[in-house]
DNA sequence: GTGTATTATGACCACCTGGTCACACTATGA
DNA sequence: TCATAGTGTGACCAGGTGGTCATAATACAC
């Protein structure tokens, strides 16, 4: 995992723990505003208050320190859904998948910079390395959810006259779009996901499942 | 529809026709291939084989070329979909999205550029006037779709236990990635939409609908 | 206190950007 | 044929970029 392909250097190891994630969390404030072609290394290291060639002391480059960045998303990620939803083991279906778009609005208001960048790699071509990074991050629709869903099938929870692919795809566009319309309002049409109260996010998440329910199972 | 800001200059409209096509041609794959920020003036006029100079007489800025080329897209959309939807008049509400989502697939097809374009300023922060850009299209949704979705609602044929608005958003969701998804192919999570053939992907389309319209009905 | 290894620094580099402008070119009309 | 108006041009500018490197500061061992 921590293979970085040696272009994280040591002396970023070296450095205490506290002063790591500050330099991480200036990082991922640049990329997640800037995208990763107009992010400036200056910029980043103007808000530490550090020389420019210190940054360069710790990461080969720009592209090493962005994917490092990257890294702490991806495992970031991974935890929050890991305690969110192994926790309580619900086996139904769409209990589960509630659970896990429940877990990705906590993660958007715990760590909202991140989803940013996230969804900055999905959608700027030139990120470096972007395929292989979102390869990663879905990884978790399709390995994650992928056996479930068959179970549900063959479990007879979903109908079996769709691809169970398909079946991953439609619940991976309406979470994902989901997540999209509550951290960037401009994307929800209207339903002001992002300003809505813990109660009123709650029936929206209901009311969107429900049809999914609805519509997948029989 | 036309006012442009006066951003556009007259020595561009007296262009020839054929002359105006090349350039916002060469605009629009520029912009769609690199994004706002990193499109350069430098490489379009170098791909035009004319000078850059050149540009900056018939565009007051880099933005000015920008915008008309996205106002083009704008209009290139409507057409589009005006064309493939009003012709058959089914009123079945189901029918209709799912011609529009037909629409959307014929479209990329013809204009694979464009439709890249409009990703970018979808996802892209730092593109200028993007709100009102996105809002534009979006207008599809809202304003089309609006009216349509209560109609169908008041008719009997979605159910009425949710808000209008969410039923525009899950449209709008599912019909935006099935599109993304055919264009992008490492959006599509191993369905392989972009590779279908056209009696797959017909398949595929149907999928969807038949998903959604059980979730929506009743 | 001295010497050595590690880290911090910012002036500097080559390169590219969007934008300008004085000048060259061309077309038109008299 | 000449003058004028409109168009094309590319060297040039200031500003910003990612990246380098000689030097300064520091930490640590003895």
């Amino acid at each position: 995992m921590n293979i970085m392909n040696n272009t994280v250097k040591n002396t970023f190891h070296n450095l205490p723990e506290q002063k790591r994630d500050m330099i991480v969390q200036a990082a991922v404030k640049e990329f997640a505003s800037k995208g990763y072609q107009k992010a400036s290394v200056n910029a980043i290291a103007r808000e530490l208050g550090i020389a420019k060639g210190s940054l360069y002391q710790y990461f080969a480059n720009k592209e090493a320190l962005f994917l490092h960045v990257f890294e702490t998303f991806t495992t970031l990620v991974r935890e929050s859904v890991k305690k969110r939803v192994s926790s309580a083991g619900g086996r139904d279906f769409f209990i589960l998948t509630r659970k896990v778009l429940m877990a990705g609005i906590d993660f958007i208001d715990r760590h909202p910079e991140y989803f940013q960048l996230y969804l900055r790699v999905l959608f700027e071509l030139d990120v470096p390395r972007r395929e292989e990074l979102v390869a990663k991050v879905r990884l978790f629709s399709g390995e994650y959810f992928g056996p479930i869903c068959e179970q549900a099938q063959k479990g007879g929870q979903i109908r079996k006259d769709i691809q169970p692919q398909m079946v991953i795809f439609i619940l991976d566009a309406m979470m994902d779009r989901f997540l999209q319309a509550y951290a960037e309002p401009y994307l929800d049409g209207g339903l002001g996901l992002s300003v809505k109260s813990g109660r009123e996010l709650a029936d929206a998440v209901d009311s969107v499942m429900q049809v999914l329910q609805d519509g997948l199972s029989v």
